[in-house]
RNA sequence: GCCGAAGUGGCGGAAUUGGCAGACGCACUUGACUCAAAAUCAAGCGGGUUUACGCUCGUGCCGGUUCGAGUCCGGCCUUCGGCACCA
């Protein structure tokens, strides 16, 4: 039996304890199923979930309910990526201690999921920022250090006055820090980082093994990566005795260098300035460089500078003398940090050899076309077309003339083929307190020494200053820094940075498959069982971040042996924003929805729906009010009809003749069964959750007119239809439909271990159907013909149709054009 | 500049392989129920034109292919996103 009247909260609260209570959504290693792993990026526990939450929650929770009915051994786990600065700052404003303020809201977001309904195997829940968790990572830490790939270096590196830390290159946006958007400035540091630039083509190439990614996606990662090949070779500079190394991508151009540029930060520019009359200026021109901000530095609309140094070195092929410039537009940590200048064939190198009046030769010349210096406003930079002026080389096609040209430097030994990228390597460590230790210690006498494994975790020390300013707050507690050496037990001091939270985040899925393992950070048996995730489901601000870390992460512990996969997530679904009123929901905005305030209002149910159905998952969803206000209306749809049923199904009809059933009642058959086959594809192949919400709406509706059309209700077919509107309905709305469920279906199990239901071919089928009637392209009618009715037939038809044969000339058809269940069109002469 | 995605009623969005443009929902209009309102149930709902059957225009713009184009091709425009002195 169920209530007259629809009552979300009762109802949910209920169901959310039963399913507790029952372990509905425990998952086990199980070789009889096929597996199936849909994740959804865990969330960094800020206080309050928010709608994009929700959004990203209630797409994983379709799929992975949708999957568990469709016979798959299901994994969807649930987390915490709780290392991180806000709960700093708190500690630092409030005075609450970061683990305080932390488990604080993970307690109340977790209790605002379970008002959700999420199906998430609890059992699994994993939290970066607990020491059972950060001993992996720092585990994982000394697997990069034993293989070479976690090295301290000093460098320039990312600084924000804000945060007061380093920052990797990713997490620079605009020039400005990823957290706080303040700008960042360069500060020369000895910092850890990650060698990601190791693994920078197999980045690069295993991208294009991931056909479930979208292009987006992959596109951003191929050009963050950015390779290009090149040929790298040297100029010699006798007036000091050295070589200056150069990179280009360009090398078909090389009889076009005029000059050559070093980067301020260049080694050479202090040995150049020995003896050098203009060492003053060239000094304090390197000084005024190295102080812009990235910004200023290399935004493409400011000016080109440079000075001359007075020196000059020679043209390896020409054996000409040149030039050499220092710049501000020559990145030091790119290539070797300097360049060779052809203005006529680089759009950059023709702006600056026009300021500061440097000598132009054409090398290239388009095809059919001769370049003259004095009708030139611009570089040539295309990619097509013969070499002049270029020696033994003229003459050549463009792509020809490069490779002889490579061929020669290389024979000449003073250079070879080279490829670069724009990738750089990954800065891991943190001047800041709230984040795994790195575990590293350092002796006077041995160096430096990793903490030995049975040693970790390297426990985080509650005894810290948080506004310890530049340093890390670690180096404030004595009882951390201070230890001893696990070499030669001397006195040591620990490192005091901790590791970027993103690594605690590259590796937590694998954690999932094997949560409570005291051992290791995973069994190698159940990783291998469960990985890779299968779904992956998020915003796409961590198209670089997060999913490059991880993806870099996998290929290493895959080739440590700690698991079989190179890739980690084999489908990535990249959620839209929530927005309202046309911009991103914001605190300083006044446009913020919060999730609570639906869910008591209308359930949570509703608040699923409405954001099921609002907009296809990849796309931004405008939030409405009265959208809201409509699936909730929807809700109450289903209930009624069910409600208005309840003595029906209460005869429990479960078998009958399909047969027997009188025209309204085949209709209303022919519906459930193409909704069946709809919802199903709309999930299953193309996560259109928001059409097959609208199927299931069309279904209700045919449900509703079968009412008024049927004095005598079918007992079997209303049966059947609810029971499978109930079943297609469940992966969305998971409590009314239990209810439901429980009310007239069957009192035992729950509804979300039903299988799901298959569409029956035969019940779709029609006699009769309807197709379009065309005159030269143009609907001029409708015509009802036999569902199998062929070609020849449906030509007779049409023109034996009233309005044709009254309009249409038959001695001018050109021809009849018949489609199958599609239409006709009749060509005719004008 | 390079790369990617998108542009359809008043609004969110459908149209899956080139085959009836606008499914479904929101908003709006009307009818039933009601003393009345809300809720609910039922019906209508792109523009122009017509008493009506119809006719006609219509998927950012201009062309093309085709019996037939929202969908394919060529050329633009606009919006959003990524990369950008990367040599």
């Amino acid at each position: 039996m169920i209530q007259e009247k629809y009552n979300p909260h009762e109802i949910e609260a209920k169901w959310q304890q039963y399913w507790e209570d029952n372990k509905t959504f425990k998952t086990e290693m199980d070789s009889r199923r096929p597996k199936s792993y849909v994740l959804e990026m865990f969330p960094y526990p800020s206080g309050n979930l928010h709608m994009g939450h929700v959004r990203n929650y209630s797409i994983g929770d379709v799929v992975a309910r949708f999957r568990t009915m469709n016979g798959y051994n299901v994994l969807h786990p649930m987390g915490w990526d709780s290392f991180g600065m806000p709960a700093e700052n708190a500690a630092i404003k409030h005075g609450i201690p970061p683990k305080k303020w932390t488990m604080e809201n993970i307690a109340n977001m977790t209790r605002q999921q379970k008002r959700l309904g999420l199906s998430y195997d609890w059992d699994r829940e994993v939290t970066t920022c607990k020491p059972d968790y950060y001993k992996w990572t720092q585990w994982f830490f000394e697997l990069f250090y034993k293989r070479g790939l976690a090295v301290k270096k000093k460098s320039a590196v990312n600084w924000c006055n804000t945060c007061n830390t380093v920052l990797a290159n990713e997490q620079v946006i605009d020039g400005k820090c990823w957290r706080c958007d303040h700008e960042v400035v360069k500060k020369d540091l000895e910092q850890w980082f990650f060698k990601i630039t190791d693994y920078a083509d197999e980045l690069l190439k295993d991208l294009d093994l991931l056909e479930g990614w979208p292009e987006r996606v992959k596109t951003m990662q191929r050009n963050w990566i950015g390779r290009s090949e090149g040929l790298e070779f040297s100029f010699d500079f006798p007036e000091i005795g050295e070589r200056i190394p150069v990179y280009t991508t360009r090398p078909d151009t090389i009889y076009g260098v005029t000059y050559v540029v070093l980067a301020a930060e260049h080694p050479l520019v202090e040995k150049l300035c020995v003896n050098n009359p203009k060492a003053e200026e060239i000094k304090a021109f390197c000084e005024r460089v190295r102080n812009q901000s990235d910004i200023e530095r290399t935004s493409s609309e400011s000016e080109k500078e440079g000075l001359f140094t007075g020196c000059y070195c020679i043209h390896p092929l020409t054996g000409r003398k040149v030039q050499i410039w220092i710049t501000n537009y020559v990145l030091y940590d790119y290539g070797t940090g300097a360049v060779m200048g052809v203005p006529t064939h680089d759009a950059r190198d023709w702006m600056f050899a026009d300021k500061y009046g440097l000598d132009k030769i054409v090398v290239i010349n388009p095809k059919d076309k001769e370049l003259k210096l004095e009708d030139m406003t611009d570089a040539y930079e295309e990619k097509e077309g013969v070499l002049v002026n270029s020696g033994e080389f003229s003459g050549m096609e463009l792509h020809e003339g490069m490779e002889a040209i490579k061929d020669k430097i290389e024979a000449m030994g003073i250079g070879q083929r080279r490829v670069n990228y724009r990738l750089r390597d990954w800065l891991i460590s943190r001047q800041r307190y709230w984040g795994a230790p790195i575990p590293v210690i350092y002796c006077p006498d041995c160096g430096e020494v990793l903490v030995p494994e049975d040693q970790l975790p390297v426990m985080l020390p509650e005894d810290v200053k948080f506004d310890a300013g530049a340093v890390s707050p670690l180096a404030t507690s004595e009882s951390f820094v201070n230890c001893t050496c696990p070499k030669c037990g001397k006195p040591a001091k620990r490192e005091t940075d901790t590791m970027d939270t993103f690594l605690c985040s590259s590796w937590y899925y694998l954690r999932y498959t094997d949560p409570k393992n005291a051992d290791a950070p995973f069994g190698k048996a159940k990783v291998n069982y469960w990985s890779p995730v299968d779904q992956y489901i998020g915003g796409i601000e961590h198209a670089i971040l997060h999913l490059l870390y991880s993806r870099f992460f996998m290929k290493v512990l895959h080739d440590a042996g700690l698991v079989d996969y190179k890739e980690p997530f084999t489908n990535l679904l990249t959620q839209g924003m929530v927005i309202k009123d046309g911009a991103k929901m914001s605190k300083s905005l006044g446009n913020v929805v919060s999730p609570e305030e639906i869910i008591g209002k209308y359930g949570a149910d509703t608040a699923r729906l409405f954001i099921m159905f609002a907009a296809p998952p990849e796309r931004e969803l405008e939030w409405s009010d009265q959208g809201v206000e409509g699936s909730f209306r929807f809700l109450g749809r289903v209930w009624r009809i069910v409600y208005h049923y309840q003595d029906v199904l209460a005869q429990k009809v479960t078998q009958y003749d399909p047969a027997e059933l009188d025209e309204a009642g085949k209709n209303l058959r022919r519906v459930l069964h193409t909704s069946i086959k709809k919802v199903t594809d709309d999930i299953e192949q193309r996560f259109n959750f928001n059409t097959a919400i609208s199927a299931m709406m069309e279904l209700v509706n045919a449900l509703y007119a079968y009412k008024e059309a049927a004095k005598e209700p079918h007992a079997g077919l209303i049966y059947e239809t609810v029971a499978n509107l109930l079943k297609l309905l469940s992966p969305f709305v998971p409590h009314i439909t239990e209810e439901l469920w429980h009310g007239v279906i069957s009192e035992e199990g729950s509804i979300h271990e039903e299988k799901w239901p298959k569409a029956d071919a035969d019940a779709m089928k029609v006699d009769r159907i309807e197709i379009a009637l065309q005159v030269n392209g143009k609907l001029r009618g409708r015509l009802v013909v036999p569902a199998d009715a062929g070609k020849d037939e449906l030509e007779k038809l049409a023109l034996a149709e009233p309005h044709i044969a009254e309009t249409v000339d038959t001695d001018k058809i050109v021809k009849v054009v018949c489609v199958p269940g599609r239409l006709v069109n009749i060509v005719v002469k004008p």
